[in-house]
DNA sequence: CCTTTCAGTCTACGTGTGTTGACTGAAATC
DNA sequence: GATTTCAGTCAACACACGTAGACTGAAAGG
């Protein structure tokens, strides 16, 4: 794709073209997994070419790295109520629109170890920031039911699409706020 | 692999072999996925050939569809507190150690349309039936829910290791069933 | 205006894959 | 014992993929 448009320079040229790329990359790696997205169908859904992308990107390892990288949550910190709050709200965004880098590695995550590194790490570090911060013994348990709950939920709705997930987000944490907030209380 | 033993007749032969590819299929889908697992490597997991695999199973999509075949649970009836009991006792045995056929379903799921219409399936008809005998307006909602923590703790256990959730099936359970049963009674 | 740089294009290579079909030898059948 | 069937093996095909490298033409720089 030539850019018939005298005005643009170089530069500035060579940066949309790499975002033209990594928002195709980001749609079907979201949409197809690692395996099943190919270099020749993101440089065509970029109005691009294969070996361009190399050039840019260096592998699709690479490209994906970067497509795929996901953007961190805020810390969680406060009072247990302050944490539940904070969580449903960082859920009820999530149920929104999960943006598509987050998607693309949760799709790709159970066939591309690379991927299933990342969003553990993403999840992990923040769930054992929360289970040092919530009381009761079983905080780490409590905490990983926290973020097994989400997993399921943000899977549920946007990559599996499961029956009663379609509902808008404050419907569904009209459910589901009540239960964070009693996992993170401890309800005894 | 040439069997030695004189004594096997040929069917019961056939059937054995059907049997090691199966499994062998079972536990590589389940490892890799769809895409990432071969035909010659689940043949030579199983002592077998690649050639035999395509004769006894047609295609690497019908072994797929043969080896990841969700076994249903038995179905779930009663009043909301048998309903949850039920579902806990389901999802206690999920953890424990669930089949390879559905792991291997779960983790394709994501990259294989068909593995994913095959989950889909079997959760969204188990859901639709709790969802008709739960009291309240939003019981297609809270089944919805239910089936998202499901998820979510079988997929984080099983194929994620999240943190907190390698813990025995009874610990979760202490967490996860009560929210199960509010879940099922619709707390006000 | 001449040279250099570089975005973009095109072709080709090597590899791994699903799948096919011919072949072999032992079990089954008569 | 001769013939048929069939489990198991082997080699090859066609295709799609990631990747490399040569090429083209316009912008950048002197």
């Amino acid at each position: 794709m030539r850019r018939l448009t005298g005005v643009t320079t170089r530069m500035e040229q060579r940066r949309r073209t790499e975002e033209r790329i990594l928002a195709a990359a980001r749609q079907l790696f979201g949409e197809n997994g690692y395996d099943r997205t190919t270099i020749r169908a993101v440089a065509e859904a970029a109005g691009s070419d294969a070996g361009l992308v190399m050039r840019y990107f260096g592998s699709k390892d690479k490209l994906f790295a970067q497509a795929a990288t996901i953007p961190p949550d805020g810390p969680i910190t406060g009072s247990p109520e302050e944490i539940a709050g904070m969580l449903t709200a960082a859920l009820t965004a999530k149920l929104a629109d999960e943006p598509a880098a987050a998607l693309a590695a949760m799709r790709a995550m159970f066939s591309h170890p690379e991927a299933a590194a990342e969003v553990r790490a993403a999840m992990t570090g923040q769930q054992r920031q929360i289970a040092e911060q919530l009381p009761g013994e079983d905080a780490v348990l409590r905490s990983g039911v926290i973020g097994a709950l989400t997993l399921g939920l943000v899977i549920g709705r946007h990559l599996v699409r499961l029956d009663g997930l379609d509902a808008s987000p404050e419907e569904l944490m009209a459910v589901a706020g009540p239960i964070i907030e009693e996992l993170a209380n401890g309800s005894g």
